[in-house]
DNA sequence: ATTAGGG
DNA sequence: CCCTAAT
């Protein structure tokens, strides 16, 4: 039906024989299909049997895993249930059958490189990535209805398992997801226009000597968004992977570690111009629109989409060592030298982590609230153990026991989770480090509670640990449960956490993956946090991403200010943190930010913004406008700033545009 | 339940 | 962000 049948018919007949319905081929014509990989989907069904994914079904994931640049296919099955796996599966969701082409082609010749059998390791684990942010992406943008993909990777070649003691390792990792990620309201872009006479050079010399430096050795800038990098003109064509990474975190406020340098620039692109349709094979952005440059014009040619595919990532700088994860066929062995240990789906945080531990040798810096954190550990227990603790969890499990392990957990927001045994009560407990306790509704009920029964502290305590659990945090020693994610099992799971965990599915032959997507925040837990002058405040500060912003300002020029329950049903639907108060209050804010902070402009960004991270004057500018044609101004600061050249045409704009 | 404002 | 008053 929606086959996308053509192209290197090769093996094409191959496939369809061995049950395969090819669905989809974004393969360019002048690609040698030399090491196909093929997807199947696959449904799991509450009693876990895996069906085959419906057309639609197929639909809907087609999307996640169009790779234009290496060679391969993704197919149905056509087939019937493979039969069960779990009886643990509750949650139905999709399957993601990877296919190693050794299997398919080579199923006679049983000796396979084990270079490749690494390379296709590794490569699946960026597909992995990709999938991951794909699903971020995709749940940000409230479409997605199934709860979960599994992947399973049929692993014919088990025999060669040994050879990789990594991969089964692998399989196993949790990937706590994170929500967000929306799109650049368009808006947004024109306001920009507005103001471009001062705009000018593509962002590819991100590097201040100034910054980052105790970040990195590599020069490499800071790992906190840098909005500054998404104003004006981008060129993403001409960073490199670890630009294209700030970039990326930049614009949706969370790090990745997608080494495709093609799919970082095209999802940076469409974050950026909110567009769906970025296929252009540069990738410049100016004023929110996507510039090609050498070629025809933007945005258009949704469909077979990446035909040619300019080596953009040809600009590799020799400099930089960078993922190298190219086109083709012959990425491989590069990507083989990468292997580093790595976790199939760790999110935010530990992507970070790769990211820094791959560029440097060094481990990850503690965030400020880990250390503060641990700071207040330490200071009830003894420091060197903490200290041990931390380093122990955060890396010696991965190096000790195998290539990646598990990766630890990884709070939602990006903190690394330390477990740690804490005197709970005196129940000495597993309970991480920086979990946060669900904040307002638990809060609620266990006041509550301890209203009704301010005697009987097993029962709030016990219901404590109900609520908790609801949110999928572990009080008990399930930690480590959860992190080995036993075979044939099916940890359970909350919608609130993604997890890869494998399983031996039929006759031992699959190994599957699961991707279970979370409704995205289950960081809205929180931490209380003794000041040093004695009170203790909670501690949520939920850092608005660019992204966010936008879409709060998007989404009051589409509504109005003050509707904000509107704009939160509406356009922060997938943004489960976020209250429509949380709204408002940013609302505030960036009013204002944006009818203060505009004569100073050049003289803040020296040293200031190393802590915070100022708002892109675009939108600002925005601001001013939607704040204007709302009557929000405030009335001491009217019309002072304006008298420059943006402002007229922005006053002409607003009255044009005021109403919607 | 939602908003507006102050803290 | 939190809290509260007002609607």
């Amino acid at each position: 039906m929606e086959t996308e049948f053509g192209v290197e018919g090769n093996d094409e007949r191959k496939y369809e024989e061995a049950g395969f319905r090819k669905i989809y081929s974004s393969l360019s014509s002048t690609k040698q299909l030399t090491d196909p990989v093929v997807y199947k989907l696959v449904r799991v069904e509450g009693d876990g049997r895996l069906v085959p994914a419906t057309d639609d079904e197929v639909m809907e994931v087609k999307g996640l895993l169009i790779d234009e640049k290496n060679k391969m296919r993704i197919v149905t099955d056509t087939g019937q249930p493979m039969g069960c796996i779990s009886n643990e599966v509750s949650s139905s969701g999709m399957l993601l059958q990877l296919e190693s082409s050794e299997g398919l082609s080579q199923s006679e010749n049983t000796e396979v490189d084990p270079e490749k059998l690494h390379a296709r390791l590794e490569y699946i684990e960026e597909m992995l990535q990709r999938v991951k942010e794909e699903e971020r992406l995709r749940l940000s943008c409230g479409s997605a209805d199934y709860s979960s993909a599994y992947v399973i990777i049929d692993s014919q070649c088990s025999d060669q398992h040994d050879k990789l003691p990594a991969i089964d390792e692998k399989l196993q990792c949790e990937i706590p997801l994170q929500e967000t990620v929306p799109s650049l309201a368009p808006s947004l872009i024109e306001s920009h226009l507005h103001q471009s006479g001062s705009i000018d050079k593509c962002l590819n010399s991100p590097k201040k000597p100034t910054e980052g430096g105790a970040l990195t050795s590599t020069g490499v800038a800071t790992s906190k968004p840098d909005f500054s990098k998404l104003k004006e003109e981008i060129c993403l064509d001409n960073l490199s992977i670890k630009e294209l990474h700030e970039t990326f975190k930049a614009t949706f406020g969370r790090e990745t570690t997608v080494k495709d340098k093609q799919w970082l620039k095209r999802r940076i692109t469409m974050g950026l111009t909110n567009s769906c349709d970025v296929s252009a094979t540069t990738f410049i952005i100016k004023d929110n629109k996507l510039v090609k440059k050498g070629k025809e014009d933007c945005c258009d040619n949704g469909d077979g989409a990446f035909a040619n595919d300019p080596p953009t990532g040809a600009t590799i700088n020799g400099s930089q060592q960078e993922a190298p994860i190219t086109h083709g066929g012959q990425v491989e062995d590069q990507v083989v030298s990468d292997k580093r240990s790595r976790s199939v789906g760790d999110n935010s945080g530990s992507e970070d982590h790769h990211a820094e531990h791959r560029a440097v040798k060094r481990v990850r810096k503690p965030t400020k609230r880990y250390i503060e954190e641990l700071s207040e550990v330490e200071s009830k227990e003894s420091s060197g153990k903490s200290n041990s603790k931390l380093k122990c969890s955060g890396l010696g499990q991965m190096s000790s026991k195998s290539h990646i392990g598990s990766v630890g957990n990884i709070s939602s927001d990006g903190r690394t989770v330390v477990t740690r045994t804490d005197s709970l009560g005196g129940s000495g407990i597993q309970i991480p480090c920086v979990s946060r306790v669900r904040r307002s509704r638990p809060r609620k009920n266990f006041m509550a509670l301890l209203e009704f029964n301010p005697s009987s502290m097993s029962v709030t305590a016990a219901q404590l640990k109900k609520a908790l659990n609801a949110h999928n945090i572990l009080l008990d020693n399930d930690e480590s449960e959860k992190d080995r994610s036993p075979p044939a099992k099916f940890v359970g799971v909350t919608d609130k956490d993604i997890q890869i965990s494998a399983i031996d599915a039929v006759g031992g032959h699959h190994k599957v993956l699961k991707l279970v997507d979370s409704t995205g925040a289950s960081d809205d837990n929180v931490v209380t946090v003794p000041t040093s002058k004695g009170g203790i405040r909670r501690k949520h500060h939920r850092a608005w991403t660019l992204s966010e912003v936008m879409k709060l300002v998007e989404g009051v020029s589409r509504y109005g200010a003050g509707r904000w329950s509107e704009i939160k049903r509406l356009a922060f639907a997938s943004y489960s943190y976020r209250t429509s108060v949380d709204l408002k209050d940013k609302w505030r804010n960036l009013l204002k930010a944006s009818f203060s902070q505009i004569p100073s402009d050049k003289g803040i960004n020296c040293r200031k913004n190393a802590a915070s991270v100022p708002i892109p004057e675009p939108i600002l500018l925005r601001v001013r406008e939607l704040a204007a044609m709302q009557c929000q101004v405030p009335p001491s600061l009217n019309s002072s700033k304006g008298g420059g050249s943006g402002s007229s045409a922005d006053s002409v704009h607003e009255k044009q545009s005021g109403y919607l």
